[in-house]
DNA sequence: CGTGATCTTGAGGGAATTCAATGTCGGTGG
DNA sequence: CCACCGACATTGAATTCCCTCAAGATCACG
């Protein structure tokens, strides 16, 4: 059951919640002066879009997001996949400067930028987790940058590496994304992820159970390749 | 001659004018509670390490500095050219993410981040600004992912419209680093630089006067190629 | 079971890298 | 002043890695 300070008014918790338990009932949380309003997407729904004004956070309680801008070639970059317990359309800018897409069914808690800027005015706490959640955010970028640069395979291995750490159970992963989403996120083609995967099979760095499914076997070979 | 007003004991200014005069005569300004010591750093010297404690923020008065990271292969990323009127050391975190380096001769602006939060606790306006800087990073960074998905000619193209921007008088580029800070801000080899910008040349869309100045000949053309 | 979507595998080609040599520029000392 | 030197940059040839195009394989779903 939900212990009672899940629905305090108590914009604190809800930046730094990990997971937040399920919303029953109602749609909306009474927070205080931060409304927290909940949203259901289904599969591939947009969550917000490129350009539209940024007026919204939006935490992910349950299901994954990607964000992602397309080139005018028609190729794909993703910024990044959001889990639950993420943070997604933080910008400081007026408009996001990416689209926001559910991977899977995705149910996601709106904050409002202005409010929570404010609050951050007044309460310290407020404003150290702003601080913490944008640097964090930084800090994943600058780690993805990384990745670019790499070889194939080192791409492949940080990715099965960042994703273990972030939905594991042990040493299995359960990918939500597809791979044209990986290939978009590594910079590679869906082939190349595809016939990287294999490859990293027969060194027995991982094993694919399925094709969502991979079971990480080795992971220091895994980040031996991560250069 | 320098107005009154770049001495005043004003932090704001500190963060926003784009440009700071020299500081004549002694190293320290007084700058209210936010001490503004300036600091001199000649070519190739350290400004600061990766893992070192962040705190201080370093605001370029004049020259160039980049940021980096050597991977355990030897390979070397630039995060980012910082030029005068840019901050460098932005972090959230406790330690430096990155190694930072003067590129050229290099006059820097020291703030001390703590004292610097203190204040944006206390005072929007510092506050908005804060904000305001660490979101352009994020932007720079988020672009600079973009760049590192396209072709060898996309990225040279790019980089050449993004200095034009930051350092040009009228169609003239007087780059401040070298070819091999140039390949290893945009992941390639010093070589395909340079065979880039040569080929970039044949279709005159630049001239090479020397190899650190280069004349923007057709704009559309290299932002055609951006993709 | 079909049917479409997703994923894997194969063959060939192309873009960037690697390795190597040559060229250019700025400074220093004869 | 010019010859030499080292650092930096360009160019060339061969190779490697990833992409493209194409064909199967697998999976989810009606």
């Amino acid at each position: 059951m939900l212990s009672p300070t899940t629905h305090r008014a108590d914009p604190i918790k809800i930046l730094s919640m990990r997971h937040l338990p399920p919303v029953n009932g109602h749609q909306l949380i009474e927070t205080g002066e931060l409304m927290g309003a909940s949203m259901s997407f289904r599969r591939n729904a947009e969550i917000y879009g490129e350009g539209e004004p940024a007026d919204y956070l939006y935490k992910i309680v349950s299901g994954t997001a990607r964000t992602y801008k397309v080139l005018s070639d028609g190729r794909r970059q993703i910024g990044g996949f959001y889990l639950p317990g993420d943070i997604l359309g933080l910008e400081t800018a007026e408009e996001h400067s990416f689209s926001a897409e559910a991977i899977s069914g995705c149910k996601a808690l709106l904050i409002k930028r202005r409010t929570l800027v404010a609050l951050a005015g007044r309460q310290d706490e407020i404003a150290r987790q702003l601080w913490s959640i944008i640097g964090e955010e930084l800090r994943r970028v600058q780690a993805h940058n990384l990745l670019l640069i790499k070889s194939a395979q080192e791409r492949v291995a940080a990715f099965l590496l960042e994703m273990a750490e972030r939905v594991s159970t042990g040493n299995a992963v359960e990918l939500p994304m597809s791979r044209q989403d990986i290939a978009d996120y590594l910079g590679l083609t869906i082939e190349t992820v595809s016939r990287t995967l294999t490859q990293l099979e027969k060194i027995a760095a991982i094993q694919l159970s399925s094709s969502r499914r991979i079971v990480l076997r080795n992971r220091s070979a895994l980040s031996r390749l991560n250069s």
